[in-house]
DNA sequence: TTGTATCCGGTACCCAGGTACAGGCTTACC
DNA sequence: GGTAAGCCTGTACCTGGGTACCGGATACAA
C-alpha cells in the first residue's frame, strides 16, 4: 500500500505544514520515524500525508497534540482492529466545547451590559457599586468563568490564524 | 483619597493575586511604580487594590494584558477627563467574542457529525471520501475555523482554571 | 539586639505549538 | 565533477501570563 517514497519537504508541502513541524512531531512521538536513505534522509510513505491532514483536522476540532498523539498511537497499536476511540473522545470533546461556548456567552452578556450601561472607565467602574460588571473575586462566589483560554494563548485576536499555516 | 499605605504582600492578598504578579505588572508597564520606603520597599495606596480587581475583571472579559494596559494608561493620562475608551473597546471585544462563539459552534457541529456518523479512526476516516469530517486544507476553501485559541494556550481543558488564582 | 517575616532585583522556568538559525552533509541535475 | 537545493541535528527563540527560586536587605516585635 504505497507508491513512491516522499522526502520531508514533499510531505510537508503536500500536507500544508512546515518541514520543521514534521520534525517537531517526531520529537513529540506523534509521528513514527520513517526509514532513511543511505545518507540519512527521511523517506516517508505517501500515507503520511493523509495522517498529517487527519492530525490537523483533529486540532481544528479542539484536540491538543497530546490528545491527538493518544488517538494516533492507539490506532497504530491495534492496527486493523478497528476501534480507535475517536467516537468516545469526540463525545467528551463535544462537552468541553459546549462548556466553552456557555462560558463565552456569559462573557458576552457582561460585555453587552458594560456597553449598555455606558461604563467607560475601568478603574472608576470598579469603585462604584452601581456598575453592572461582576468585579467580585470569582472565588468569592462570582459567576464569571476564568476564561484563560481566551486570555492566554493567542487570545481572541488569533481566531482567524491557522494552527500551522 | 487615601488611608494608609500597603505593602506588596498586603495589596496582593487583598486583590487575590500573587505578589510576583504585581512585580510582573510593573515590568509590563501595567502598574505604575509606587513610592518606596527608605529601605526600598514599595508602598501602595489603597486604590491599587481596586485597580487590580478591575484588571482581573477585564481579563475575565477577554482583554489581554496588552489591551488592559492601553485602557489603564489611557485613563491615567487624562485623569478626571472621563472617557477611558472602555465602551468602544468593549464593543470591539464583543464582536470578537461573538466570532469566537460562531467558530466554536462550527466545531461543535463537526464533532456532532463525527459522533453521529460513527467515525472512530482518525487516519482511516481521512482516507475515505464518505466521512463527514472536513479534512480539506482550510486554505483550499474549507469552512472550519483555525481554532488556535482552543488548541493553544491551556486548551479547552483549562476552562475552569483562574487566570491568576 | 536579636529573631523572624517580608521584600528586593534578577534570572530561570512553566504550558502549547511551533519557528528559526547555524554549520555540515546528501542528493539531484547538468 | 561541479553546483545548488534540500536535508540533517542541535539548540535557541517566540507568544502570554504568570510562577519559582536565589542571596541579600529591610521591617517590625519582643
Amino acid at each position: 500500500m504505497s507508491g513512491e517514497w516522499l522526502r520531508t519537504g514533499e510531505v510537508a508541502e503536500a500536507a500544508g505544514v512546515n518541514a520543521q513541524t514534521l520534525r517537531y512531531y517526531h520529537r513529540r512521538g506523534l509521528l513514527e520515524e520513517p526509514p532513511r536513505s543511505n545518507g540519512g534522509h527521511r523517506l516517508y510513505p505517501p500515507e503520511t500525508v493523509t495522517l498529517l491532514r487527519a492530525i490537523k483536522m483533529a486540532q481544528r476540532l479542539g484536540f491538543t497534540l497530546g490528545e491527538v498523539t493518544e488517538l494516533v498511537v492507539a490506532v497504530g497499536r491495534r492496527r486493523g482492529a478497528g476501534s480507535g476511540g475517536l467516537r468516545k473522545r469526540a463525545g467528551a470533546k463535544l462537552a468541553e466545547v459546549e462548556r466553552r461556548i456557555a462560558d463565552l456567552q456569559l462573557i458576552r452578556e457582561s460585555l453587552v451590559q458594560a456597553v449598555d450601561a455606558g461604563c467607560d472607565d475601568l478603574a472608576a467602574c470598579a469603585a462604584v457599586p452601581r456598575c453592572p460588571l461582576p468585579f467580585s473575586d470569582p472565588e468569592a462566589g462570582g459567576r464569571m468563568p476564568g476564561a484563560p483560554g481566551v486570555v492566554a494563548g493567542q487570545g481572541l485576536t488569533g481566531v482567524s490564524r491557522e494552527p500551522s499555516g
